[in-house]
DNA sequence: TTATACCCCAGTTCTACAGTGGGATTTTGG
DNA sequence: CCAAAATCCCACTGTAGAACTGGGGTATAA
């Protein structure tokens, strides 16, 4: 990233990292050529969507681990959907690349005081409200919006 | 903080951090000895809450600048809530210590690609479900919680 | 006037994020 | 068999923010 795209990055860095956003960008890539059968390289991926190639590697690689990812070695190699788009939500992508869901993280340290007891409960309620979000969509829909808009793109040059 | 729960901090901060905790903590604090109408020391707030001092007062400053908090100095002095305590919603204090507010951040650097602004708009979905949450609960609604809590502590000692 | 308590500023350590680089390994294709 | 193409793996850097810690200044009640 450059200076400038790096401080907007900054700004807009409230929940979601950039690392989530580069994931889902290279998902939604694979997402759209995946009826093709062929694997993508993380060169086109990267060109295609501005990010650095050497750092898109390595999500793509926890995303492989993650279960999400298959790759291809050698020449002609590269990487596929683990499964259909409409079984992939992005849910799992975003908990994949943060790290949400190692152990069940979100029962841990009983807290000292009431007071920490009544908050840490209005937290998790907000978190799962933002979690239900990412469950409810699949990469299928963000494909589906992504065609939408372009249609509408393409209409306005006419 | 010590070591141990250091790393338990750790696991636990994925959307909430150490700061809004500590801040939403001492609020409840004040707003339960609001009608008292005398002010509470930074000493004696750390103390019931296991929180730094020297770290809490510059919490407690931000708030007073995010017009939350009044403060009086001098001897006897000390802080008191702003407003009445169901006149303080707890996306206010979040958003206070967590620094959203300043600009309307959310809407900024145009996305360079279809897809950017597709995986935005769900980005933007689940962040208002979480704001949502904090908005939709008073100080006073913590308060009542933590009065409930204390009674069902009580009644187990019996 | 003195003790009290907020006020402001500055420095420290640790962590994660974002990005870069080198080289090993696997596969295709000539 | 060899070379190009691609993933794989490890390690490093720089920066920003989190979570403190400390020193001295200033207002206020008794």
């Amino acid at each position: 990233m450059d200076v400038l795209s790096y401080v907007l990055q900054l700004l807009l860095t409230v929940e979601l990292s950039c690392k989530s956003e580069y994931a889902l960008l290279a998902l939604v890539e694979l997402a759209v050529k995946h009826d093709a059968g062929e694997p993508l390289q993380i060169r086109e991926i990267a060109a295609n969507q501005n990010i650095p190639d050497r750092y898109l590697e390595q999500l793509l690689a926890t995303l492989r681990r993650g279960g999400l990812l298959r790759s291809q070695r050698g020449a002609k190699g590269g990487y596929l959907l683990a499964r259909d788009p409409w079984k992939i939500t992005l849910l799992e992508i975003v908990s994949c690349i943060e790290g949400w869901d190692s152990g069940s993280m979100t029962e841990n340290s009983t807290p000292k005081t009431v007071e920490t007891a009544v908050v840490r409960e209005v937290w998790q309620e907000a978190r799962q409200a933002s979690e239900s979000v990412w469950q409810k969509y699949t990469l299928q829909d963000l494909c589906e919006r992504r065609n939408a808009k372009r249609q509408l793109d393409i209409m306005y040059y006419i």
